[in-house]
DNA sequence: TGATTTGCATACGGGATCGTATGGTTGAAA
DNA sequence: TTTCAACCATACGATCCCGTATGCAAATCA
């Protein structure tokens, strides 16, 4: 059999069975089967089950906040930037996460283990405070940036359920800001 | 001993459980630990587990709509409606459900049990479809509900997490609206 | 090719929760 | 005060998941 899997397939699958099934779809047995695979696999790439739920965290928290600001930062004009900024939370995770509903199923999660609710805060906190520098970039007031990046949580959340409109609520917005 | 309990109790319990400690808390005897009763109990009250999940969605999406809409019918003035509709947001949950914690714990929950997804879904259209009627009668476009009740859920979300500033951030956008 | 490491399958014991069964309590109506 | 229904406690078997142990297979390299 070919069939051999790597620590990062586990995770993958991890983030796909959160987004479909939600926070109770994170154990050893059941993403076993999914994957059609056994535990023996699932423990002898990880300890135990928390530390896999912290390897899907740590492998999230890296992607989460520079993915967004490796791209950004080709763009030279800050307007731009922004603009680009609401059109990518759409975009947003790649599909091998599990597709855009990825944010709010982690968000969901954390309702779990205070552990990820940690890391969301974390991520939450950089990307504020990079939405305030984007803010005073174009010359608008950063105390914004709560308010769009609120926004931008809870259309997600919205579009993850399927209710459409949501792409251009964001960017309506963020016209409104820039106007 | 005078601890009956009824129907309501359980529920009310269950609600409390839930935004102190996430939906994998709602279960038969965790919860009848959790008010020092029993299974029997329980399951004198419900059917079986589902159906007492059942009971606290149909509990919630009766109070999640119209308490709002009653309460802000007395307000003559559209956009005093509209500022009240705001402030109401962080008020919001009665202290018995659980604090403000309760609707992104009911989100959170729906990523589990797609039956409680179609009831977040439902309350969701009621709320975004009472808010662009709201929006028309303040004489501002009613595409704009998404955008506003996108940003209730995520700054919600967000303070339950500890942000600070979400209900200034949530205002502020309802000022800039009427503006 | 033989030996060693890497990766996976299977079986087991332990713990938690499920739903049922059964009997005990309580309180109000008769 | 008796009776009956509402209500609750406890015990049980079934199921699911955990984490470990142990042996097999596949890959790597001497």
């Amino acid at each position: 059999m070919t069939n051999r899997l790597t620590k990062e397939d586990w995770i993958i699958a991890g983030f796909q069975a959160l987004s479909e099934l939600g926070p109770g779809a994170l154990k050893a047995e059941l993403l076993a089967r999914r994957i059609k695979s056994t535990k023996g696999s699932f423990y002898w790439h990880f300890k135990d089950v928390p530390a896999f739920h912290a390897a899907m965290l740590e492998h999230w928290k890296e992607k989460a906040v520079s993915d967004i600001i490796d791209t950004l930062a080709e763009i030279p004009d800050p307007a731009a930037r922004f603009r680009r900024l609401a059109s990518m939370a759409s975009e947003a995770a790649p599909e091998r996460y599990g597709g855009f509903a990825v944010e709010p199923a982690i968000r969901a999660w954390s309702m779990y283990e205070p552990r990820v609710a940690q890391g969301v805060a974390e991520v939450d906190r950089a990307r504020i405070a990079y939405l305030a520098e984007l803010l005073g970039a174009c010359d608008r007031p950063r105390g914004l940036a709560l308010m769009v990046y609120g926004a931008y949580v809870g259309l997600d959340d919205l579009a993850s359920r399927g209710e459409a409109g949501t792409v251009e609520a964001l960017s309506d917005l963020v016209e409104r800001i820039l106007a």
